[in-house]
DNA sequence: TGTCCACTGGAAGGGAGGGCTT
DNA sequence: AAGCCCTCCCTTCCAGTGGACA
């Protein structure tokens, strides 16, 4: 082979000129059509560089709406501008997805203001209420103005409840030296219904809506991430507008659009293509598709694997809607096949909603009179993934009761 | 109109596994 | 080592339920 394996891809004029301006991490510093909620932000805010505590606020909207954009780029203003004044302004982000128990909250929030000489907080082990305390004491030793940001609020409020919150809202009361404002990030809209009034009161004294962005909209980002980021014409008239309007189907995602047409740049570099049309676009939606599911279908536990794997095989036998029951069955008699011990209808039934919630199946409940009420459950799984494939990687039991399939078949 | 099916989903709690404190 | 605390995964128990059917 002649020269380096790099060297031609290397030399390849690429269609970039700045990709991080396709990357979710960047931060413009335009943010086309958040006049509003950057406005609304700031009004609350600037009562931290007047030495007032703010308002606590709830911002709410789908994914991609552009609510921790707007938040971060707000929160840097701010600490840049609250350093010029001499008020010192600490602010934290935390995404409730990752973080998701009061213990690991108040530690994660506690460690970011270690010094030396600090105890090192444990990740588990010690009573919350512990921690709670070393958290306030060293935000009073920090003093000045401490924003929480909880991004993805509602998932800690499902799975631990307003405890966290109520001691979270409270703690202004318990800071001698410091004060502290909360801002909760979230994707549901009627999250506050599940909270403790109390704390829902405290929590929710501003609330801002971020509207899903239309075609047009996420069109004008586009635009505006493609000046800073892409050689200019390197785009066919109607990518732009194809990329929006896929990701306006999705919600109104501008994460999607900005991911689809860095895909499709990449689609037609790999291509050795000058400039990017539909036709890459599509391949990078199909491809959006499949890296989305993949990783998902195999980091799920076995068990839940066993019972996407049960809904698949049926779906595959030319079975829709099937209900908790056959799905059940079947994964008992997957179970007994490959000599595992098979969990109970109860957890299933919940193992069914978590998949649903994971978007790998659409489940509702219908009652069929007399036949009783129950799921009805079908994939959701985009077509064009192998997802026995997928699902038997790395799990020789899965392998095992794919082979028995046809087994499986008989019984249905 | 009431019955009854096949579940649903909440509540409580067990127990293993991680870790700390005394 | 014994006694805690916290999380995760799971079971057991059970009241509740939408709507076809008698």
């Amino acid at each position: 082979m002649d020269g380096n394996i790099f060297e031609k891809i290397l030399g390849q004029d690429s269609l970039f000129i700045d990709r991080k301006a396709f990357e979710h991490a960047f931060e413009p510093s335009n943010l086309p059509h958040r006049e509003q909620e950057v406005d609304a932000l700031v009004r609350n805010l600037v009562d931290a560089l007047n030495g007032h505590i703010p308002s606590n606020m709830l911002l709410y909207g789908v994914p991609g709406s552009g609510k921790t954009v707007v938040t971060r780029f707000v929160l840097s203003q701010l600490l840049e501008k609250g350093n010029e004044m001499g008020h010192p302004v600490q602010t934290y982000e935390i995404n409730c997805r990752n973080v998701d128990t009061k213990y690991r909250v108040v530690q994660t929030l506690a460690s970011q203001l270690k010094q030396n000489g600090d105890y090192l907080i444990p990740f588990t082990g010690w009573p919350t209420d512990r921690v709670l305390e070393t958290l306030i004491e060293r935000m009073d030793r920090a003093g000045g103005v401490h924003i929480l940001v909880l991004d993805e609020i509602d998932n800690l409020v499902a799975k631990a409840g307003s405890d966290l919150l109520y001691s979270l809202t409270n703690m202004n009361t318990l800071l001698k030296n410091a004060r502290c404002c909360i801002i909760g990030i979230s994707n549901d809209l009627n999250f506050t219904q599940e909270l403790d009034p109390r704390v829902s009161s405290r929590l929710s004294q501003e609330d801002v809506v971020f509207h899903p962005y239309g075609a047009q909209e996420i069109q004008d980002i586009l635009q505006e991430r493609v000046k800073m980021g892409l050689k200019i014409n390197s785009l066919e008239i109607g990518v732009i507008p194809l990329c929006s309007a896929l990701a306006a189907q999705e919600h109104g995602d501008a994460r999607r659009a900005l991911d689809l047409l860095r895909i499709s740049v990449q689609k037609a570099e790999q291509r050795s293509q000058q400039k990017v049309d539909p036709k890459h676009v599509r391949l990078a939606q199909s491809q959006l598709e499949h890296d989305q599911v993949t990783p998902v279908l195999r980091t799920l536990p076995l068990h839940q694997k066993l019972v996407l794997f049960c809904v698949i095989i049926n779906e595959e036998n030319g079975l829709r809607n099937i209900s908790t029951g056959e799905i059940f069955r079947t994964y008992s008699e997957a179970c007994m096949k490959i000599n595992i011990e098979a969990l109970t209808p109860r957890r299933i039934s919940t193992l069914l909603n978590e998949l649903d919630t994971l978007g790998l199946i659409m489940a509702r409940n219908v009652s069929k009179g007399r036949g009783g009420r129950s799921k009805q459950v079908n994939s959701a799984i985009p077509k064009g993934i192998d997802s026995i494939k997928t699902l038997s990687e790395n799990e020789p039991l899965i392998q095992e009761a794919s082979q028995g399939k046809y087994m499986l078949q008989g019984r249905l």
